[in-house]
DNA sequence: CGAAAATTTGACATGACTCAACTGGAGTGG
DNA sequence: CCACTCCAGTTGAGTCATGTCAAATTTTCG
């Protein structure tokens, strides 16, 4: 399957679009690859694209005033990664977005997905129920955050998410669970 | 000012609407008011509506399995507030939504909102706009909560809404907060 | 005025952090 | 293909921010 499928077919899962309406998406979409490590946006920058993973996984993360990395999202294929306020308001980003494997992303620019809206008016849609489905996510998130120890917050993401732990380093699903190393490291222990 | 107006007016902010759309989305929502301490959703109910307040305050909250009451959301005039989770899915709340004011709100049902984006499809780049922001600030929360220490997420409280602190009791700070009444109690009394 | 709710205070407990050292595996270059 | 380095992961000891529990005080509101 090409990778401009499997976008449609993601957003076919949400709004049903002609066939003439997904040539219009495909056309504005690029193609990109990446190496592994290698960066897609640096703080000072404004995030120009959001992307949709068609391979690999991304993070994205940010280093605070003593130099430590906080990691913000972790991203697998047929997710969506951007810095969203940046790419929304074209200010300065403060993130960086890497990729954790060798990815393949289809991007589109701030511009072209507003112009894009217009051509396609369902795709507005698309968005709105996917942001509307991420906001709901992320609450749920904060949520764990604030009420749920540590511990609780590892076995939902390893029930949630357990593909990330074969393919992401424990340092990086540490900080994404918002504790440190040795903390995750002691968690695993008593498990086992 | 009328009441719709005013949600009118949010709404022009992101998308421009001719009169006859106005009527149209003016129409759809139906005026309610509740009492302090009213409830309009229980957990177990399925959350019917969405809400955009007038006038008041509200907050939405869950009880964990040991009784402790967890304040999700607090909501003052101009807000929207719901369980969207239940509201978009139509499946059972886990939450309360209380008024913490006499309240006013213009609600709109799922079905009624789902019909109303077909009559005016604009309406449907302003809620992708509105959860877009929601979701940007969500994760903005969610920073803070994991990285930020208690006293900074009061501070950043303090100097972004303190009008909530004239008009909504600490104990339901704290727990926006994350935090206990008692260590907020200790943060304001360092502060002064 | 009196009851209930909100806030404060104190003593103590604890989960998670920090810092430092150690282990083991992966990758690199000679 | 070995030796060396580097980074991820683990372990231990001590600390700290915040929580818990209980009681006292203040405020709110019927």
């Amino acid at each position: 399957m090409p990778h401009n499928h499997k976008l449609i077919y993601y957003i076919n899962k949400w709004v049903s679009i002609t066939s003439d309406e997904e040539a219009k998406i495909i056309s504005a979409f690029e193609l990109k690859s990446a190496a592994k490590k290698e960066l897609m946006l640096e703080p000072g920058e404004v995030c120009e694209y959001i992307y949709f993973i068609t391979k690999g996984a991304m993070r994205s993360y940010f280093v605070d005033d003593k130099g430590n990395e906080h990691i913000f999202q972790i991203r697998l294929e047929n997710g969506w990664i951007s810095d969203l306020e940046s790419f929304f308001t074209q200010r300065k980003s403060n993130y960086y977005l890497e990729a954790l494997e060798d990815v393949e992303v289809l991007r589109i620019s701030s511009s072209r997905l507003e112009a894009l809206y217009e051509e396609v008016p369902k795709l507005e849609r698309y968005f709105r129920i996917l942001f509307q489905k991420a906001y709901i996510n992320s609450l749920e998130r904060l949520n764990a955050t604030m009420w749920d120890s540590a511990i609780e917050r590892y076995n939902d993401l390893v029930k949630e998410q357990s593909d990330i732990f074969q393919r992401v380093p424990l340092v990086y699903i540490a900080s994404y669970l918002g504790i440190t190393p040795e903390s995750l490291s002691r968690i695993r222990k008593k498990k086992s």
